[in-house]
DNA sequence: TTGAAAGCGATACCAT
DNA sequence: ATGGTATCGCTTTCAA
């Protein structure tokens, strides 16, 4: 009776270069050599044949992290992800970001954060010795995780973001501004007693506060109050706030973006209220939807930049991290006037 | 006059084990032993102290490629991505699955197909060796690719689509039912000329040409008239469709998912048509905006799996690749009636 | 309890 | 035109 398990036959161990080169009877230099058509080297046509079809043969694929040892640096770009629903905008632009690093020929690697503080995970991704960082904002980095990673053999280390990290490219993605231009396009048609929705879903805080921020700064200084609401993606929380909202009077309401403000429009109307006429709803980031409501949603259309552009802003510094410092300009604000208000 | 460039001041080496070692004194060995916490290895508190007091000196951080070479085995699950724009549910269930293969202590990487024809692919995959691939159906996967990957060391080839691929684990997420759901309800309801959106946007097809199957599959053998309608994201591409239902006499549109059916809804309201009275309009998701419409979406309620769910499939397959085999059910479909039918 | 040394797979220098 | 070989950083017997 055979004693080895019966299924697997033979477990083949995957091949390697050197048995490449033992197949092609040459050495395992000339197998790199002729896989990797080095020009410096000139190799014989014959011998360039054997080798690849010994190659073939055998499916021979080369060892991604062996050769990343060997060179001392790797091309993973690490992307530091969180476990939140972010809007349909937010995920456009990281589909497109990762599409053009790969085109790049970056490996992306996500990482969750798992809710490590931010030496560990800076440490966590430092294992892996990424040519690159870029973090989206989700998880913080210090100005230790900088040092660490660059370190660790980091050429780029970049965030979006308000605040700026010592060390780090920053490329300012500042959501005040989105605050800013809806509060601004409200005071301008007169409203003077906003609510700012401030979603309970976790994790969006960091694009909340800074709009909720960007409004108060536009308030500042004139008759006008400003009042945060909280709302959460429910139809029940959305009636309870169309009926504080009613009580307390609120003449417009700055809803994050157009979904919020779809849900809480809806709300208000189910509640009896006109829009604009007793309420004013604002949205942003001008979705499609906005438009197919009616009222049409007026809304704050925001200019990210192209996953394609921070991608190419990824491969100038990992190229030269010495180039131009600093600080890049990235998003924009517009607020587009349409029925709601 | 020095001939080293003038910026990078030190540009220190990236520490290893070998320079923790000589400072603390002792070997690498140890070192591996110490850091790694061994418990078949008895270390002097002394001296584990001081390395990691050493480690701690020169922010020592492993390098996780030394480390799997030397293992002969990643932790990396591989996830091909395509560059299209797909529904928040799927964007959620992608979400989920990378947190929960996180939280099994896996890597995930991305890795966009490029266009690479699946046996290409499936070689680029392979360099990096990873431990799984989970195919959400974007690249095809051959028998052949399969056969590749597992023998470049994946011991988890897993693929989610109508098509089981003959040596992985397929998981059956057939979007054909979610079109017969809503042709089910459709034909209930007494509406017997029936179109079928068909999103124009690319990479969708995957989804849609199944719906649409579904459909006619219900359909078949009943006096019921199908139609493919090409409708893409845009109000001008909704408007033309709208006109073009009522010339046909189109009773009933299932319109691939809820995002579609607002949109054309709001183009057969727009354009003087009565839903459901001149048209019922379905939609599938059943996504929160359903439930804010006027009328309220009729949807398909889709229960896909829980990215923990497959993680931990995932996870078992790579702990035992020769456990049980196959076809996994996962994904379960069911009409929720509202006011559009 | 600790150290010496053999690899893991690929590459690049230095000979031949 | 090729081959030998040191090396990347780490783990893990095997000895001491």
């Amino acid at each position: 009776m055979s004693q080895t398990p019966p299924r697997p036959p033979a477990e083949r161990p995957v091949p390697t270069s050197a048995d490449v080169a033992r197949l092609a009877g040459v050495s395992r230099a000339t197998v790199s050599y002729v896989l990797n058509d080095i020009p410096a080297v000139r190799i014989s046509e014959p011998t360039r044949l054997r080798v690849r079809q010994a190659a073939e043969e055998l499916a021979y694929v080369p060892h991604a992290a062996a050769r990343s040892l060997r060179a001392g640096r790797t091309r993973i770009v690490l992307l530091p992800t969180a476990h939140i629903p972010m809007g349909p905008l937010y995920h456009r632009f990281l589909n497109e970001l990762q599409w053009a690093l790969r085109r790049l020929d970056y490996t992306v690697v996500q990482y969750a954060g798992m809710g490590m503080d931010a030496d560990e995970a800076a440490r966590a991704w430092a294992e892996l010795r990424p040519v690159a960082v870029v973090s989206l904002g989700e998880t913080a980095l210090t100005p230790h995780g900088v040092d660490l990673l660059k370190r660790s053999g980091a050429r780029a280390v970049i965030t979006l973001g308000p605040h700026p990290v010592p060390g780090a490219h920053t490329l300012a993605m500042d959501q005040r501004e989105v605050g800013r231009c809806a509060a601004g396009h409200l005071l301008e048609r007169g409203y003077r007693h906003i609510g700012v929705v401030v979603p309970t879903e976790p994790g969006l805080d960091m694009f909340s506060g800074p709009r909720l921020e960007g409004v108060r700064s536009a308030a500042a200084g004139r008759d006008v109050v400003v009042e945060p609401l909280s709302l959460g993606q429910t139809e029940e929380s959305a009636e309870a706030l169309a009926r504080q909202v009613r009580e307390r009077g609120l003449d417009a309401v700055f809803a994050y973006n157009d979904e919020y403000a779809m849900l809480l429009m809806r709300a208000l109307q189910d509640a009896g209220a006109a829009v604009p006429g007793d309420t004013a709803v604002m949205g942003a980031d001008d979705l499609l939807l906005g438009r197919l409501l009616r009222p049409r949603l007026s809304t704050v259309e925001i200019d990210m930049t192209t996953g394609q552009h921070l991608a190419e802003l990824v491969d100038r510094v990992v190229r030269d991290p010495a180039g131009p410092p600093g600080h890049h300009g990235l998003m924009g604000a517009r607020a587009i006037p349409r029925d709601s208000t």
